[in-house]
DNA sequence: CAGAATCCTGTATGATACTG
DNA sequence: CAGTATCATACAGGATTCTG
């Protein structure tokens, strides 16, 4: 139980918990280029993030949560092989806007905020 | 795509992820109020999240974290016994004035984010 | 009072192998 | 291709006890 953060009730708690976990931020930029298949998702995600593979669980999982929450749609045509594509909502570009907002205030800062910590973590 | 950032960021990860945990946010907005001292912080915020108590182990990490970032200031006096204050400082402020904006906007969308949850959890 | 030191638990994340 | 099913682990959060 508890896989995925699926069980939470607060809608604003937990969706600014996944809008700071590991993937769903990226994953939110990257559909908000268009439709994407799973693999190609997963390894373009991965390749942004520069740090390690994304797996597919992961990926199966963050994408359940956004979907869950109204902010991705997921299509099947059912060929065999499944063809399966994720495209952002209309409520997920707008969530991906709150989030580059967030971003680039963060952005803004981030000379400040290192020079907090660098000051910080300068003292015995 | 372009301008803006998509990908790597130190500070913007990292306080992403400190919006979204458990108490920072809660921290935030009731410092925000003014200057607090360790005891009533813990107190309050606790009463306020309406959830189990805050630890005292856990308020600390937490202010340590506002702390290293810059956006919370620490001020004692050396009595005996301690005094300890802590409040916001003016990029904490800032920082407030943006979890608000998506606090607010995520309680927008709270019922449409509810609905989809349920129709999502209907299936199957 | 404010906190450090310990110990413990749940959950998120991840690697890997398998399947319709 | 797009997932499940397992198994493993790191880490945040928390309960409790002790102290300058």
């Amino acid at each position: 139980m508890g896989e995925g953060g699926v069980e939470r009730e607060d809608p604003a708690r937990s969706v600014m918990a996944m809008l700071g976990d590991r993937w769903s931020p990226l994953l939110l930029l990257v559909l908000e280029t268009g439709e994407w298949r799973h693999a190609d998702l997963r390894r373009t995600a991965a390749a942004l993030s520069a740090e390690q593979a994304l797996s597919q669980r992961i990926l199966t999982l963050k994408l359940r949560a956004l979907e869950r929450d109204g902010f991705v749609s997921r299509m099947v045509t059912d060929d065999v092989p499944p063809r399966v594509s994720y495209a952002l909502t209309p409520l997920g570009r707008a969530l991906v806007g709150e989030l580059r907002r967030t971003i680039s205030w963060l952005n803004e800062r981030r000379g400040e905020i290192a020079a907090a910590r660098r000051s910080y973590d300068e003292l015995d």
